[in-house]
DNA sequence: AGAGTAACCGAACGATCGGTCGGGGCAAGA
DNA sequence: TCTTGCCCCGACCGATCGTTCGGTTACTCT
């Protein structure tokens, strides 16, 4: 919506102006018109960067995953006891979730009507499913709390975390930090979760 | 996508195999084609039955903001301590999501790119604005954790509820039941909220 | 049997979609 | 000064968008 100028533009500067159109507007919703006008270009040159509006989609979910991916190979997420990896899966995730908020939140919002958005909705869900393993561990090990089903509580925990990308914005006003909010996911979802 | 086969259609019974599909390809992503199809009768046979493709949009969001606003005046919601009426609110949230999923699921979606679909978002902010006051109500009261600012818990509460409609499915699988989610919903926001 | 009407259809409307094409301007290197 | 190559442009493509239109069924009521 927004006019956008600089010198000139790289795949990336460009997706960065792409991703947040597509977030505002929705991806289906978003011309490749709109994008134009956002970028200060015009719409054929446009695809002097890029390669069409799907690689634009596909560059942005694989950041995305990429960041959230990476989380699972730290090693506070792969030492001691389940329980303990959780927490810091669950606020790492968050914190990747903020810092690549736009390209985070364009992955959360696809859904499959293409070969782009199908492949990203599969790869989510390996991720989601190498979380739940790790509260599944924690269950087995008696970390959490009975009364409450473990896959219920992989859906809710992931309700939690993934809700962020609907109201965290990352310009400092009045409202909570990065480093506040993962905290707060932390402890909301832990003070429910963990035995006491 | 799948064929729906009937005698005749009533507004209603076509605006449930449209909010169907509108669930599955994204508003946007479906064309008036694509509702045909689904539907069993041709383009311009829907105009039949509906003004536009927006009016139907706009029928499907009424239905799911009128659900939401009746538990508000339910009785569990006014008289009590704000505690309670909140447990109340968010167990009864949790079920009215999913006995009206689809309509739910795409008020939940809208972006804003048209005036019905920003008249959704003011109304769904009219809606959490009032359990938010619920919630304020209930700091207040000394009746929550005193460790996670008010206006994240709330945004994180929300976010766990709404986020059944991304997994709940109503026919009955090896899945969890309507109530088995309303109440583990209850059960994990409430350790996490509730004062010990 | 005839009239009226709800439900439906194919064809076509102007607008907009994602994407292509040939070429222009301009800075850097020769 | 001339050439090269990057960055950009307006004009245009066939396809598809939401919607309209004139007309045809098939059923109901008299």
């Amino acid at each position: 919506m927004t006019m956008a100028k600089r010198d000139t533009y790289t795949p990336d500067s460009l997706l960065a102006v792409a991703v947040a159109v597509f977030n505002e507007r929705g991806y289906d919703g978003t011309s490749m018109e709109h994008l134009s006008k956002a970028a200060g270009i015009s719409k054929s040159s446009i695809y002097h960067h890029v390669r069409s509006k799907e690689e634009l989609l596909r560059r942005a979910i694989s950041r995305a995953l990429d960041g959230l991916f990476d989380v699972l190979e730290e090693p506070g997420a792969v030492t001691g006891r389940a329980i303990d990896r959780l927490e810091y899966v669950t606020r790492r995730e968050a914190e990747v979730l903020m810092d690549e908020l736009p390209y985070v939140t364009l992955l959360l919002r696809v859904r499959g009507n293409t070969d782009t958005e199908r492949w990203a909705m599969e790869r989510r869900r390996e991720f989601d499913q190498k979380v739940a393993d790790l509260l599944e561990r924690a269950g087995a090990d008696g970390d959490l709390r009975a009364d409450v089903d473990i896959r219920l509580a992989t859906r809710l925990l992931f309700g939690m975390i993934n809700s962020i990308v609907e109201w965290y914005r990352p310009g400092r006003g009045g409202a909570a930090s990065r480093d506040e909010v993962a905290e707060a996911v932390v402890r909301t979802a832990f003070a429910g979760l963990r035995k006491p």
